[in-house]
DNA sequence: TATTGACCTTTACGTTACGTAAAGGTGTAG
DNA sequence: CTACACCTTTACGTAACGTAAAGGTCAATA
């Protein structure tokens, strides 16, 4: 049960410059040193390192993981359970890779159509994954799977001239509004602009839209940081106002 | 259905930084420079970018990438069919992964028990993957789906200090073997020492030893160049001399 | 027309997680 | 007593960008 740098790398696939490195890191310090200088691993060593590799097979670097193992309030089952989580969404985006695989194939035999971006579903972890990473559960919650699912299903088969003019709308959106605010007034004619442009942005996401349910995303823009920080960007003050004129707009107060 | 870097980037989910290298080491070159020094992307490049990512996604190193994707003789066809096989291989890897973490949360609870090499099946791609993938076809066409399944089975099975016996018993055959090289007479005590050794060994992963397996696979040590390398590491000839070695001590040529 | 401000450019140094080589001590088998 | 496979520390190298600096471009706005 006792391991030297050498043994121990090959019982979990790493070298043993790995194992020096992490030591001199301090994210992975043997149990003792022997009367030679040897670095001897024992069992809580071997556990400790399958928690760091888990950590690292999930593309967490080296100093968060520190902080993590080293950490007084460390639960390694909590971290097993995190992991598990994480492991399965990563499958999840190995599907949709292997599937982008499948359906490009199809189209170089002309089989099927594919737009540009099509080809890179998969990899966009910062626009699908990383988007619901980020987003998904708290509009998950509020909105519920199915909404979701079906706005991401209407993104998907979007031509790219209509997913362009979704891009075009979304910077029509914030000029507008970043010029509105200026004018103080959410019931002004540029606010209101605003507002009937963001309806015409999120009926590209949404197929059935209500009143009530856009200003109950108008809150959201102000109760979730993520969403203030990225209208308050060009303009500080920019996601209150949005959300105000978006509940003269509709008539509804959340 | 043209690109500047950062909407190409937006698009593929990757920095404009990233395709300003990758224009620099010549991985993948702008359709043409526009009038202000602007790179511009077409339709060829984004399909290219495309297929740089996919191996990318699977490790391969961009020099790699380079050799393959600028070499007159690339076929996005078998590019992909490639991709799609080794992503397959890929989820197979996250699989065995998720299992370690199912399992593992059972050990922690007290449920089961764990031996320590355990703890890091699906992190080895040298152990399993990379030996499955490197002799797996060979081995499993010449024995059998089900001997390799079981030799694997065996293994999973084995005590700690079964492990370590084998790999004992693989060194020492090593040493037997390139001291009984320089005797220069595979009929020789050593030699057939060596053989036994080698036997040994082999019936902790064949729980059904015969003979003429063992002759086989010591014909394969000489045919196949990466088990010779393997035992010719340390001494030049070793494999064609443990095949002889192998063939007197079991009586059987192959 | 001048000025933002978000783009783009090149140059260049920084970073992460090790690989690799040098120079030298250790331990055991022949 | 010599080999040889281990171990050690020190230190420089590397891949694939990140990031900052210094400056040109372009469309919209004051």
């Amino acid at each position: 049960m006792e391991y030297t740098v050498q043994k121990l790398g090959r019982l979990a696939g790493v070298s043993s410059r790995t194992l020096r490195y992490y030591d001199e890191i301090g994210i992975l310090k043997p149990a003792r040193i022997n009367s030679s200088g040897y670095r001897i691993y024992g069992k809580k060593e071997v556990d400790r390192l399958q928690q760091i590799l888990f950590y690292r097979e999930l593309g967490v670097d080296l100093n968060c993981i520190k902080e993590i193992v080293t950490s007084p309030t460390f639960d390694a089952g909590s971290a097993l359970r995190e992991h598990h989580q994480k492991l399965l969404e990563k499958r999840k985006q190995l599907d949709m890779l292997i599937a982008n695989v499948e359906k490009t194939m199809a189209w170089q035999e002309g089989r099927i159509e594919m737009k540009d971006q099509e080809k890179f579903e998969g990899f966009k972890r910062q626009l699908v994954e990383e988007n619901e990473k980020k987003y998904g559960k708290e509009v998950r919650e509020k909105y519920g799977d199915e909404t979701v699912d079906r706005s991401n299903r209407k993104m998907m088969n979007m031509s790219q001239e209509e997913y362009d003019e979704t891009m075009r709308l979304a910077e029509e959106i914030t000029d507008v509004l970043a010029e509105a605010v200026r004018t103080g007034d959410p019931a002004g004619e540029l606010a209101q602009k605003a507002a009937a442009l963001h309806k015409q942005w999120l009926m590209f996401y949404w197929d059935d839209y209500s009143p009530e349910a856009h200003a109950g995303l108008a809150q959201m823009y102000v109760d979730d940081e993520r969403f203030t920080a990225y209208y308050d960007k060009k303009q500080p003050g920019a996601a209150k106002f949005l959300r105000d004129a978006i509940h003269i707009y509709t008539g509804i107060q959340k």
